[in-house]
DNA sequence: AACAATCTTGACGAAAAAATAATGATTTGC
DNA sequence: GCAAATCATTATTTTTTCGTCAAGATTGTT
């Protein structure tokens, strides 16, 4: 289970903008220097996230990109929904092997779980917010850590 | 964020050996049939959980592989670590962009998020056995529900 | 109007992942 | 001992994902 490259530099980029003062912008240049990408990919992840709407951009001279929303009102799931291109719906048609559909169609006992698992995660990041991931490691990581302790409240006990 | 094809596949191929009747094996042509892939595609998995310790394999006339452990006791938390390679530890050294290693080494806001999703993940499917997947859609649905319901008693007051 | 800075967008090439193929090794049954 | 059945391992090909390029469109400046 891993995060793909979509995910993780688009939401980079997303950080880089909620970083600014208030009103604040960067051109794609400025933002490919400071994620350390190549000015062409943050052209396309920008470009998505413009369609998406997280990001306004101005063309001409001192134009960039500039947040569309406050990042405090910005959600991490709803990022995610975006970059990933609704991974979930597809789980089905995107593991056939050699044959046309899931071979496990009508009783299948990994798709529950590959759902649940998504919506644990969805769950998760939708308590986190854009304008939280701005500070240092540190407080990030005590910030997580409050939502990570709602897994330590299940009751030991297998299920 | 999605899962691998190792990790479907090789969690699928392990399910239709929890579900044999208890010491029952089946040969590679076998899983293959029923999991919808090629021979060669089962192998190679098999051979990665026989290495990793899930499997036994006899090779020869009447050879096959079977679970080495009870079902009851392989929690799929196991599982995906040895079919995910393990992704997390890899993170830092994959997004580098044009650079040789992470702009944001030494404070990163988006590293304990990474890293506290694994772990949340990880929770959750290490209360989930391979017999638990063995029933139908489902029964495994309520089950998912019941570790599921971990991530409904956090306080809803944001993070 | 001409020019420079900037974003837009589809097509293309490179890299990574996945699947397949090929060859070898072990066991069983005769 | 030999042949058939089976797993083991590495190499090759195919597919998918990722990154880059190039031509175009829009805006601001002089
Ligand atoms: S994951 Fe699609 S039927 Fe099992
Ligand atoms: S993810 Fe590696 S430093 Fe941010």
């Amino acid at each position: 289970m891993k995060i793909s490259a979509q995910e993780e530099y688009g939401l980079r980029c997303l950080v880089q903008l909620a970083a600014l003062p208030e009103g604040g912008s960067l051109t794609l240049p400025q933002i490919a220097e400071r994620e350390g990408i190549s000015i062409a990919n943050a052209g396309k992840l920008m470009w998505l996230l413009n369609k998406a709407g997280f990001v306004h951009s101005t063309r001409g001279t001192k134009g960039g990109y500039s947040l569309e929303r406050p990042a405090e009102d910005i959600r991490l799931s709803e990022i995610i929904k975006v970059l990933d291109e609704d991974v979930l719906s597809k789980h089905c048609g995107s593991y056939t092997g050699v044959l046309d559909s899931c071979v496990h169609n009508g009783d299948c006992g990994i798709r529950p779980v590959i759902i649940g698992l998504h919506m644990l995660v969805e769950n998760a990041l939708s308590q986190i917010t854009l304008a939280q991931l701005v500070g240092s490691e540190r407080s990030v990581d005590a910030m997580f850590h409050r939502v990570h302790s709602i897994h330590r409240t299940v009751e030991p006990h297998g299920v």
